[in-house]
DNA sequence: ATGAAAGCGCTAACAG
DNA sequence: CTGTTAGCGCTTTCAT
């Protein structure tokens, strides 16, 4: 019969019981507000209010009688009308291009650290690798008046101008890892380039001549990077490129069925493949192993994301690792300091974090000696 | 420099040039209002607002000019006012216990399919299991004046106090998967009882004698209910249960580790186990054949959830599986009739949806014949 | 220390 | 078909 609500922020904890109602078949019942308390106490609403917030200019007595009355009457401040009022929702928006990937449950778990101790809501939205829904997710939470937005881009995204309402309003917003190239945006992002570099130069250590590379479309930046690492890496070790070695396509467990039976059927068959999703890789090897291939000696495998499944399929997977809950925290702690005035984020344009390359079984070949 | 914006549900793709303002260091800009558009029109706010909706009322020439200049002002209708306005927000939340898995995201996607299509939006939050940010999060969206909630409980969720204010002002919730048994309350779950049972009897029917199950909390539903279909098929095939057989954990990869060291150390040894995560089955599995057990021939392993993952590793794990998007659609399906009064949701109390086994490598052993 | 009054942006009842 | 008016619940000057 007790409802812990928080009214005040600083007011912690207090309970108080509700007066019961028929629950069925009503229509949404009225709900206090501070006139009702005001009403009770004799009081205006002004003061109510103030009272409620703790605010300096209202005495202690007054102060304990406002509180009390509000816990007993059951009032719950309306947030929709706090927002309206004071033009601000205290909530800031993010976009995600997916939910289910352990990178961006961690970025949200950072996200999601550094905005509740700033006293922040988020507000997730996913836009599934669509660009209609992306777009469409921009302007709820635009419509929803949100103080700022971090989002990373889905796949089919090849413009902000969704976005653009956000800088008109002078909405900030902070990209991270899927990204665009723009003037005046802020991003946090790893070094995808070198990320496909190394990855590539792993293999190519580990005696690989013929490295394929499975991918995703490569209008997206974080696939053109790695692309471009990759081709870098082949051409300073002299090796050859050609548009056989590449496989685009979704990162679908159908992808990488049919990716690993474009490499089954290539001739000369390659000794090494660079995918830039683990699980997509997984279920390359998977297929490859069905078919009498040995990995890592026939061909090896390095991933990207280091997600849980590497430790868990055999072999391991060798992967490039990088801290999802530290891009999150650092997009957040960006945008609310922009926020509160302490900083402002256009002048700040990339932020690069640390990625580095885990070797596993997949890739080590126990032959090939140096 | 354009930006196409749903201003009016059914007037699809208006695009329209903003204003350009300097970005930097400014305040947030005003907005233009339907005031502003009335103003300039010399009509009266009303009938904007009525030309915006696409009220019949409207002529269709005032109504082509009060689109066309809202579009040329860059007008972005202000939700947070038409909610307060209204009294009801157009959106429902969404409470899970986590946001990493594949099943919570399954039941997202059949949550979104369905509101989207009803023309909810929904807001997602999650309480990683905790039972205070799950209290925060029901706070949260009864102070945004969500319509609806659709939630699954954290693993400490012992009560339904925090969603009594919901009740109290008629805003229905629907709960799923985890959930708390009250008179009350609405939810779409599954027969975890028989999923137990099910996955138990599979385990004894390939020649298993000793079954060791491995949990979560029992305080939760959905455990309690499994472990009790565990114990109901040893005690049918006249098997004996001892606590020792029994492990509860949480479901990290530490956990599954330190089951797999006590089954080591089990005497005498067990030959089957029954495990409510797929995941933690599979780290279990992992440290145990790095032991030289070989599974399933000495121990037999079923799961919960046919994860992906299940189809990666070696051998391919026995599974119990259900439909999450199937569950997220019948949850939001409720709870809209319900909104749209087409349907009382307090007269409906369990949903029950279909769940079945899924036999791979994992539990099926060679020798033992029937 | 408290109150009166205005207004955030929108919708809807009522009038014409 | 369009305008007037009021009010959703809250905060915030400006008085007192």
């Amino acid at each position: 019969m007790n409802y812990a609500i928080d009214f005040v922020n600083f007011l912690k904890n207090i309970s108080f019981s509700f007066t019961s109602q028929s629950a069925s078949g009503m229509k949404k019942s009225k709900g206090i507000t501070i006139y009702d308390i005001a009403k009770k106490l004799n009081l205006a609403a002004s003061t109510v209010s103030r009272g409620l917030q703790d605010s300096p200019e209202i005495g202690k007595k007054t102060k304990k009688r406002i509180v009390e009355t509000a816990e007993k009457m059951g009032y719950s401040a309306n947030l929709t009308a706090r927002s309206l009022r004071q033009q601000q929702s205290e909530t800031i928006g993010v976009i995600v291009h997916q939910l289910n990937s352990n990178f961006v449950n961690s970025v949200l778990a950072g996200i999601e650290r550094v905005t509740t101790e700033a006293g922040y809501d988020i507000l997730i939205a996913h836009s599934s690798e669509s660009y209609v829904k992306e777009v469409a997710n921009a302007k709820n939470l635009f419509h929803r008046r949100v103080d700022g937005v971090i989002s990373s881009l889905s796949l089919e995204t090849m413009d902000l101008e969704h976005f653009r309402a956000f800088a008109e309003r002078n909405v900030p917003v902070v990209y991270f890892d899927r990204v665009e190239q723009e003037e005046n945006s802020t991003a946090v992002v790893i070094d995808n380039v070198k990320c496909g570099y190394v990855a590539t130069q792993h293999l190519i250590q580990q005696g690989c001549k013929r490295i394929v590379h499975v991918t995703a479309s490569l209008n997206r930046n974080v696939y053109s990077q790695r692309y471009e690492g990759y081709r870098k890496a082949l051409a300073e070790h002299k090796l050859e490129f050609s548009d056989d070695l590449l496989i685009i396509d979704d990162h679908s467990e159908r992808a990488a069925m049919d990716a690993a039976m474009k490499i089954l059927q290539m001739n000369p068959r390659p000794d090494g493949v660079f995918v830039t999703s683990d699980f997509v890789a997984a279920f390359c090897m998977r297929t490859l192993r069905q078919h009498g291939i040995s990995i890592p000696d026939t061909i090896a495998f390095v991933g990207f994301n280091n997600d849980p499944i590497c430790k868990l399929i055999e072999p391991t997977l060798t992967t490039i690792d990088y801290p999802g809950k530290d891009i999150g925290e650092i997009a957040a702690r960006n945008l609310i300091s922009h926020l509160k005035g302490l900083s402002n984020i256009n002048r700040t344009n990339n932020i690069t974090v640390r990625s580095d390359l885990i070797v596993r079984e997949s890739s080590v070949r126990s032959r090939d000696p140096e």
